[in-house]
DNA sequence: CTCCCGATAT
DNA sequence: ATATCAGGAG
C-alpha cells in the first residue's frame, strides 16, 4: 500500500490503537516522586527490573526528603541492578535536592522546570509530563526512534527530530498516545533484534519490512 | 563523541 | 564468552 505523508500518520494512529487502546505506563507507581525516580532508573535499563527495584526501595523512601537524606552507598546498593549506578544516585540525590529548593519539595508539572532538574533529560522530562500529569508530550525512547526510522517519518535517528516530525503530522491531543503506541509497538513486535514483521499490522506501509534486524 | 554499568540472550 | 539492550551528562 502506498500512502501519503498524512496517511500514514493516520493509518499508524488507528491501527496500532486497536492494539493498545489503554495508555499504561510499564513502570509501576503511585505517586509522582515514585515515577520520578522510577524513570531516573529507567535509562538504559528495561521497565521490568526497574520494577524489581522499586518495589523494594519505595518501602525505605517516600519522598524528596527522604532521597536527600538517604546515604549515597545505601542507595547505589539498592539500585545496583538497574545499571549505572553510580550516575544514577548521584542524579536521584541531586535531583531531589533540586526539587527541594527550587520547587518546594513538589515534581514541577512543564518541561522547562523538568528538564532543569539534574539526572532528567528529554525523554524523561517528557515522559513525567505524559504519565504524571496527563499533558501533551512525545516521549522519544530509543523504542520511538527506532519504528520512526524504519516507518521513514524520519531520516535522522536524532530525537529531537523525531519530536518535530510527529508533533507536526499529528493532532496535539494525540501525541503522547502517538508515541506511547510506538513504543509498546517497538517492545512487542517491532523489537530491536529480530522484528515480527509477519505478524505486525503496519507491515504493507512499512518501507523496512523483511529487510529489518538493526538500526 | 565518550563515559557510565548490570542483566539477559545467544 | 560475547553481543545486545537501554538515556543523560560532560
Amino acid at each position: 500500500m502506498v500512502l501519503n505523508k498524512t496517511n500514514i500518520y493516520s493509518e499508524i494512529l488507528h491501527r496500532l490503537n486497536i492494539l493498545y487502546p489503554e495508555i499504561k505506563s510499564n513502570l509501576n507507581f503511585n505517586t509522582p516522586f515514585e515515577f520520578y525516580v522510577a524513570i531516573v532508573l529507567a535509562a538504559q535499563c528495561t521497565d521490568e527490573k526497574v520494577n524489581t527495584v522499586t518495589k523494594e526501595l519505595f518501602k525505605r523512601i517516600k519522598s524528596f526528603e527522604d532521597l536527600d537524606r538517604i546515604s549515597l552507598e545505601e542507595l547505589e546498593e539498592a539500585i545496583h541492578s538497574t545499571g549505572f549506578y553510580h550516575n544514577k544516585a548521584k542524579s536521584l540525590k541531586e535531583g531531589a535536592k533540586y526539587i527541594i529548593k527550587h520547587f518546594n519539595s513538589t515534581l514541577p508539572n512543564n518541561f522547562n522546570d523538568l528538564i532543569k532538574i539534574p539526572g532528567l533529560g528529554r525523554k524523561s522530562s517528557y515522559a513525567i509530563l505524559g504519565y504524571v500529569f496527563n499533558k501533551s508530550a512525545i516521549v522519544v525512547d530509543t523504542h520511538v526512534k527506532r519504528l520512526a526510522m524504519r516507518l521513514a517519518l524520519v531520516k535522522k535517528a536524532d530525537p529531537i527530530t523525531v519530536e518535530r516530525e510527529i508533533s507536526s503530522n499529528v493532532e496535539e491531543k494525540n501525541w503522547f498516545k502517538f508515541s506511547y503506541m510506538l513504543n509498546q509497538h517497538g517492545r512487542t513486535i517491532c523489537t530491536a533484534k529480530n522484528p515480527k514483521c509477519q505478524e505486525c499490522i503496519l507491515n504493507d506501509i512499512c518501507p523496512k519490512v523483511g529487510i529489518s534486524n538493526n538500526k
